[in-house]
RNA sequence: UGGGGCGUCGCCAAGUGGUAAGGCAACGGGUUUUGGUCCCGUCAUUCCUAGGUUCGAUCCCUAGCGCCCCAGCCA
């Protein structure tokens, strides 16, 4: 990981927390809902908690906050755990699920009622929204508030034993009604709900709420710092309350922090949820979309994930990092380990005329110019090549490098390339390019002092191998789709409709015929690829993960 | 005149009274058999605003302004 000093206002309270003797050893957790796939969001949290177990030698839980059967699903804590393995991390023995703690959770619900601190309501949801106030008015006590403790003893039990139906009654902290925060006035804490949980099936008529359960597991697990996201900053003094008021065995510190949001997408579950099964996209791991299960399957390493994780840092405002922040990591470490390879996306024949017909050449390759180490390859040179149609212009811009009627460029580790004729068909397009290369170039090198300002990659026509290739863009043709979406505009209609570009006939060196989902490329001057399970033996198909960067592109776009 | 947060370069982000780190982007230049990589240089007299305290304030005080979150029996 990396090596540069990560410290932020999180890192700083634990390590005076070391200090000082608070804690011998911290102990964090990444404590996800069964109820959707990871994004790149729940990454940052996933390499602040895992992150900083590590580096302070302590340890951190993976913890399924499941208390909502009626939203989760095993689905989603299969993927979560592939998800953050993938990442890596790892959680050792430290699996737990908060339906484990539901029993323990339903002693705590009957102290804090014999108490005297927690009553059940029979008030509907309507009336306890209407109970509670509004933001500057305080709420009004429910008619059940002062409800004699044995009798509430009595009612929680009949509504754990399924005597009443679903949204019928409650039972309640008693705070205060009148308290600015809204959620010190009188919160819900156990809520009747016939759904079949994931895991405990039809066991419980009754759920735990968030605010009651997740302080209590933080604390049943040992938790030191317990830390979350700045919209739970109004939950700290609930946090704190239940704790305060049960017999725990700790009192962990709840630390808000900024989620992450990255421009040209969305974050939000529920949107990437609706992506899903509406079909906009392929699926959870579409390479589109910003779960870590698509970031997969497009090819972002996890160490780039990780380092972009670690470059953005921690802090409590709001920020929405722009997505080529991440996509410079991604480049950045696939720069130094991605094996380069020839591939053309869109191809011209080129007919070298003074080269031999049926004579093969093989010449050597370097495969990562970045390392030595890699080695090289033998590359099959013939009479006939595919180069980039964008490589030739028949009518050159200025500051134009590439191919041009009459001019000469380098074959990358071939030879000097001149174009001597142009074949057009009948439509006047293109087809064809008649050639020559000067024979003393082998390998690329001039040996009399000429230069060439360009270099084209290339394949030999029949030593190559068909392939498909998906180009990605961005998920929205806006930064802030949430922004679009105030002004009035569904988020859907803000969807880029070129965001997926399959190119179906592309030609590839023969050796990644072969390769298997998940390898990694680089096209030499395109950018970074990665085999896709879609490929079959025979056609394989691959993904760009991102594009090199391109300063043609910048001079062009100027003119 | 409900409560809780936050405001430092286009985007992140250090800085905690001693005179504005770093990364990304951008721009200029060098190297280069990828117009990639790499290297060098430029890029906030200014830290939301206005007052005040101080020899000195992004950091302290006061008053404003702006933005985010909260009225789920979601998490």
């Amino acid at each position: 990981m990396s090596e540069h000093e990560t410290t932020h206002f999180i890192a700083e309270i634990v390590e005076n927390d070391l200090a000082s003797g608070k804690h011998a050893e911290i102990v964090t957790r990444f404590p996800p809902e069964p109820n959707g796939y990871l994004h790149i969001g729940h990454a940052k949290s996933i390499c602040l908690n895992f992150g900083l177990a590590g580096k302070y030698k302590g340890r951190c839980h993976l913890r399924f906050d499941d208390t909502n059967p009626s939203k989760e699903d095993v689905e989603y804590t299969e993927s979560i755990q592939r998800d953050v393995r993938w990442l890596g991390f790892d959680w050792g023995a430290h699996l737990y699920f908060a339906s484990d703690y539901y029993d323990r959770l339903y002693d705590f619900a009957v102290a804090l009622i014999r108490k005297g601190k927690a009553y059940v309501c029979d008030l509907s949801a309507d009336d306890m929204r209407r109970y509670r106030g509004t933001l500057s008015e305080p709420g009004q006590p429910s008619p059940n508030r002062d409800r004699g403790i044995d009798e509430n003893l009595a009612l929680f039990e009949r509504m754990k034993a399924g005597e009443f139906p679903e949204g019928s009654r409650t039972l309640r902290a008693k705070i205060d009604m009148a308290s600015g925060n809204i959620n010190m006035r009188d919160p819900v804490i156990y809520r009747i709900m016939n759904a079949v949980h994931h895991r405990t099936g039809d066991r419980w008529r009754i759920y735990p709420m968030y605010d009651f359960t997740h302080c209590l597991s933080d604390s049943l697990e040992g938790i030191t710092h317990s830390i979350c996201t700045l919209e739970f900053e109004d939950h700290r003094p609930l946090y704190d309350w239940v704790l305060d008021e049960l017999a725990t065995p700790c009192h962990p510190r709840q630390i808000e922090f900024a989620r992450l949001n990255l421009n040209y997408t969305v974050m939000s579950k529920r949107k990437l949820l609706e992506l899903v099964t509406t079909k906009l996209v392929g699926g959870w791991d579409d390479p589109r979309m910003p779960t870590i299960s698509g970031m997969r399957r497009r090819g972002y390493p996890p160490e780039s994930i990780r380092a972009f994780c670690d470059k953005i840092g921690v802090a409590k405002a709001n920020s929405t990092v722009e997505i080529s922040y991440l996509e410079a990591c991604v480049r950045e470490t696939l720069n130094q380990g991605a094996p380069r390879a020839m591939a053309i996306l869109d191809p011209l024949k080129v007919v070298v005329e003074n080269w031999p017909e049926g004579k093969i050449e093989l010449l050597d390759a370097p495969n990562n110019p970045e390392d030595p180490a890699a080695g090289t390859r033998p590359l099959p040179f013939s009479r006939e090549l595919w180069i980039e149609r964008d490589d030739f212009r028949e009518v050159p811009p200025p500051k134009y490098f590439r191919l041009s009627p009459g001019s000469e460029v380098r074959l990358l580790h071939a030879y000097y390339l001149k174009c001597e004729k142009v074949v057009k068909d009948g439509a006047g397009k293109v087809v064809e390019l008649r050639c020559t290369i000067d024979p003393a170039t082998k390998g690329g090198w001039a040996h009399d002092g000429r230069k060439v300002k360009g270099t084209l990659h290339w394949l030999a026509a029949d030593h190559c191998a068909r392939a498909e290739v998906r180009l990605y863009d961005h998920l929205f043709t806006v930064a802030d789709p949430g922004a679009e979406e105030k002004k009035g505009r569904d988020y859907r209609s803000l969807l880029n409709p070129d965001s997926l570009k399959v190119l179906p006939d592309c030609l590839v060196e023969l050796g990644l015929a072969s390769a298997k989902p998940g390898d990694r490329f680089q096209f030499q001057r395109q950018g970074y690829f990665c085999a896709d399970p879609d490929g079959t033996p025979g056609k394989p198909v691959f993904n760009r993960i991102v594009g090199l960067k391109d300063a043609w592109a910048k001079i062009e776009k100027k003119a």
